[in-house]
DNA sequence: ACTATCCCCTGACGGC
DNA sequence: TGCCGTCAGGGGATAG
């Protein structure tokens, strides 16, 4: 599924491209994918010249000449694709923009149709306000992450796939970022230490930058604008791993359930000093209660 | 104001 | 083989 460092390879791979061209034309085959309208989306894009491409988060941001832009989230299945002009589409092509003088067109593509384009009110600033979309997770510093990691009561892997908290984090960087900061995703958010939350801010950069450099993760559908597919797959280390042995200390990785989303953790790197004391475990970490089962995330 | 739950949508997969 | 039920998941809407 398409989270940060997908977006940001989409986004790269039209900036080689895109900038400059004009728009002729817009086809959308399946008007449910333009949250905005198809009518006006189809009306207002011909003629403007896409001018730069921006990215927040997991969305995407097409300026457009007049001032005006385009929003796009490819949410799971969703794809922006260079594709010849005169490939005709198939049923999972939504929607598809012509360019002068060109033998490509972009068009969007999605097999579950939970993607949006939407022609934007006012400017991407303006949407993210409106979202009230958290800042990216490039670009948050350690002491606004650590303030909004404190003022909720959810855990930590809830807090981080907030985008209202923090912005580009999905399920799959999730897990691999808790595993490398060796934090269960079961743990309250706001029991962090300012250290901890630097700590684990430095474990997000530097994921999601190695993440960016392999051009993302590609499971299932994910590609870039020119079709390429990325090479995180093969770095992952606990996410969709149940049953592997967990690279720093063999035991077995753990697939449970924590805010509604499959979650891949190893139970021994990552334990939860909260739980730990609930079942009977001193900080000092003296057995007090129940046997070391109890302490065990995913029993 | 917060938080949890439901829902959208289709392909993959397991059971019989 | 093939049918059918279940699952996956980001984020908006809705409920508590």
């Amino acid at each position: 599924m398409p989270e940060l460092p997908e977006v940001e390879s989409v986004a790269r791979s039209l900036r080689g491209f895109l900038p400059g061209r004009r728009i002729s034309r817009v086809l959308c085959h399946f008007p449910g994918s333009v949250s905005s309208g198809a009518g006006p989306f189809r009306k207002t894009l011909p003629g403007r010249t896409v001018v730069g491409i921006g990215r927040h988060g997991k969305y995407l941001f097409l300026g457009l000449s007049g001032g005006l832009y385009v929003g796009l989230h490819l949410r799971m299945t969703g794809q922006l694709l260079f594709l010849p002009r005169r490939r005709a589409p198939d049923s999972h092509s939504h929607v598809e923009i012509f360019l002068t003088a060109s033998e490509s067109k972009l068009v969007f593509r999605d097999v579950r149709k939970f993607g949006r384009l939407e022609l934007l009110p006012g400017s991407p600033e303006e949407f993210i306000r409106e979202r009230r979309l958290g800042p990216d997770a490039l670009a948050i510093l350690p002491g606004e992450l650590y303030q909004r990691l404190r003022q909720t009561r959810r855990c930590l892997k809830a807090a981080l796939l907030d985008q209202r908290v923090l912005a580009g984090l999905g399920n799959i960087y999730t897990d691999e970022v808790l595993f490398r900061a060796r934090l269960s995703p079961r743990r309250s958010a706001s029991s962090l230490s300012r250290r901890q939350v630097q700590a684990l801010l430095l474990t997000i950069r530097e994921v999601l930058a190695s993440a960016i450099r392999r051009r993302g993760t590609s499971i299932s559908d994910y590609v870039d604008a020119r079709g390429r597919r990325g090479g995180f797959q093969f770095a992952l280390q606990v996410y969709g791993r149940q049953g592997a042995a967990c690279p720093r200390c063999g035991t077995p990785i753990v697939r449970s359930v924590v805010a509604g989303r499959g979650t891949w953790s190893c139970p021994r790197c990552q334990r939860d000093p909260d739980s730990s004391r609930r079942a009977g475990v001193r900080p000092g970490g003296h057995w007090t209660g129940p046997g070391i089962g109890a302490t065990l995330e995913n029993g």
